[in-house]
DNA sequence: GTTTCTTGTCATATG
DNA sequence: TTCATATGACAAGAA
């Protein structure tokens, strides 16, 4: 049964935004949101089915909503409601050329046996819009293309390039022929109401939930579904003949997912082509919005069914959390990014990769960084620029200004400058920009005594003068830059505190350093690597600060809302309390005792009983002084052990 | 001159 | 043991 809720869930849900597609109104509410509903009565679950949907991930990221992932009602807001409406909003004419080759087809499936033979010499006469299973090489499952697919779609896609997604349509569009002609077609009225939609629904579900009618997932039921997606895209003004020519009950009690079964031809077909992919076809894989890693990034043909799972797909991918169980909308992306591509937006596509080709990668993985409480830059060393020590390396340490003291508290609100220092390396050549904030101690008397020539020994020596020619004599500098040049050590604080530890054993051991001078670029490096770490600890303890203060104004808020409610409540179990009183009253007058004598309200009181009866009861009255007494006598007893 | 804030540094704990 | 990091405490400088 579970298996059958998922797979009937999942047909239902995409086949109410295909539907929706088209234009046609599924009242889906009716199915999810009620107690009563076809879905709950079948899945006998606490959840509705529709949860188990891959885009039920997208409560968590649209609108930036953070809800309980056990709400039943936003699962219905966000999924159901909100979801077939930007499906519904971004149309079903977007892509004007599948809806041509079906109309052809149509006209075609009346007379297909006057004009097959000819058009299949047609197809061979134009080669170069050859079937895409040709193609493609693959169409080794497929049924043989009706010769008259290939004359008439040839004719529409001659007018312009065959696309790779356009062809996967035609290819679909023949099997949806080989279906029409095997079965007829038993319900043409599914889509021109939501009720009888709902009827042919439950078919499914009853053939879903009947073992004898359980077949295992073949190549056919994987054409229903590549047909009812593909019947999706078309007009709605051809939606009678649509249905006509589709099993779409068949195709629902078929027990296989149309996920598993899309994935599973995209794979199939993917993994066989993808080593032929050209590198541009390659490159248009950017408009995938996700980036699963996965191989099927071909935008085969099959793929191509997914142009009718565009919004859903898109809306997929809205968030971050697809990963295997996307590859459904994986698929979809690249054949719907491939046909948007083909629509006009290749230019756009060149630019975009070449403003990209242009940024370092580097600078995008720390776009992504959400580290947040650093200052580091990842301005790693050539040595190992992954190593902890450079994430906590600061490109902000300006060494030609401000030495140890230029470590700036403001990258965070600088986020320009900070992308182009992340880029960089703990070369003081490339940060000699990334002055933000200058603390610096004011040199003592003592430090501004003529600077110490430099041996200039190493390959990492650094300039000493920047490009306005003023000299770093003339600044001030940082105590231990100051240091470092009047010991003569012909690194930057910034290098020393930046370079990799082994890096830095090695400067260490192989300069010939005397002890003091080890011992200050220790030291160095210590107060380097400490001041960043100050930093980002007063950081982290305002953010502390800031959140417990929200924290405080959301509990007085809270506070006081409970106690208006408090009030209210009090009010209102007053009232209650006086009315039944005045009610116990009048009924207690209304009673008599055995004498005939009416019964005192004083003594008397009326007592409802679990089954609703109600009981005229004597008042008890507490003996207080009794209890008291006892009470008295426990402690007594209790303190004399 | 005093106060407050910011920043660097040290000492120490922890992993 | 060494190193990196975090954090409290203190001091110096700036506003």
């Amino acid at each position: 049964m579970q298996i059958a809720k998922k797979y009937f869930s999942e047909g239902l849900i995409q086949l109410t935004i295909l539907l929706s597609l088209i234009g046609v109104r599924v009242d889906i509410d009716s199915y999810l949101s009620g107690y009563y509903t076809p879905l709950i009565e079948i899945s006998l679950g606490p959840s509705s089915a529709y949860t188990q949907t891959p885009f039920h991930n997208l409560r968590e990221t649209l609108d930036g909503y953070s809800v309980h992932p056990k709400c039943p009602e936003l699962d219905y807001f966000f999924a159901s409601r909100r979801l077939l409406d930007e499906v519904r909003t971004l149309g079903s004419r977007r892509f004007p050329t599948q809806l041509n080759a079906w109309l052809v087809h149509q006209v075609s499936a009346t007379d297909k046996a006057e004009c097959g033979p000819s058009t299949s010499n047609d197809t061979d006469a134009e080669p170069g819009v050859e079937s895409p299973a040709v193609e493609a090489g693959d169409d080794s499952e497929r049924p043989p293309h009706n010769g008259q697919d290939g004359c008439q779609t040839t004719a529409e896609l001659g007018r312009r390039p065959c696309s790779t997604g356009a062809c996967g349509f035609l290819k679909e569009e023949d099997d949806v022929k080989v279906k029409a002609e095997e079965e007829p077609a038993p319900l043409t009225q599914l889509a021109h109401s939501s009720t009888l939609e709902q009827e042919s629904l439950l078919e499914g579900i009853t053939a879903l939930s009947d073992p004898s009618r359980h077949q295992p997932p073949t190549i056919d039921i994987d054409q229903h579904w590549s047909n009812l997606l593909f019947l999706s895209v078309t007009d709605l003004d051809d939606l009678d003949s649509l249905v006509t020519d589709t099993d779409i009950p068949s195709a629902i009690s078929q027990d296989v997912s149309l996920h598993d079964a899309m994935v599973t031809r995209a794979f199939g077909v993917a993994s066989e082509r993808v080593e032929s992919r050209p590198a541009a076809q390659q490159q248009r894989s950017l408009f995938r919005l996700e980036s699963t890693g996965s191989s099927h990034s071909d935008p085969s043909p099959d793929m191509a069914v997914g142009l009718a799972a565009l919004p859903f797909a898109s809306v997929c991918n809205l968030t971050g959390n697809v990963s295997s169980h996307s590859a459904l909308s994986g698929c979809l992306d690249e054949a719907v990014f491939d046909q948007i591509n083909q629509l006009g937006l290749e230019g756009l596509d060149t630019q975009l990769m070449s403003s990209l080709e242009g940024i370092n990668p580097q600078v995008l993985e720390d776009l992504d960084s959400d580290s947040g409480l650093s200052l580091e830059s990842s301005s790693g060393g050539p040595v190992s620029p992954g190593s902890s020590e450079m994430s906590s390396s600061s490109s902000s340490f300006c060494e030609d200004e401000c030495g140890a003291t230029g470590y700036s508290s403001e990258v965070d609100s600088v986020p320009s400058k900070g992308i182009m220092d992340y880029n960089t390396t703990w070369s003081p050549i490339d940060l000699s920009e990334c002055v933000w904030h200058d603390h610096s101690y004011s040199s003592p008397a003592l430090f501004h005594q003529p600077s110490v020539a430099l041996p200039h020994k190493g390959i990492k020596e650094e300039p000493l003068s920047d490009d306005d020619g003023q000299t770093l004599e003339d600044r001030d500098l940082s105590r231990d830059e100051l240091r470092a040049r009047a010991m003569c050590i012909p690194f930057s604080v910034m290098q020393i505190v930046n370079m990799p530890v082994e890096e830095f054993l090695e400067v260490l051991e192989g300069h010939g350093f005397s002890t003091d001078q080890v011992t200050l670029l220790r030291d160095i490096r210590r107060r380097g690597k400490n001041k960043l770490a100050a930093q980002n600890c007063r950081k982290r303890k305002l953010d502390a600060i800031t959140g417990l203060q929200e924290e405080v104004e959301r509990l007085q808020a809270q506070r006081g809302r409970l106690l208006k409610e408090k009030q209210l409540t009090a009010k209102t179990m007053g009232a209650v309390g006086q009315q039944i009183k005045q009610l116990t009253r009048d009924v207690l007058a209304r009673l008599r005792d055995s004498s005939g004598r009416p019964l005192n309200p004083e003594r008397f009181t009326l007592q409802c009983g679990a089954n609703g009866r109600v009981v005229v009861q004597p008042v008890r009255r507490p003996a207080v002084s009794t209890s008291t007494g006892n009470k008295t006598d426990k402690r007594k007893k209790d303190k004399k052990p």
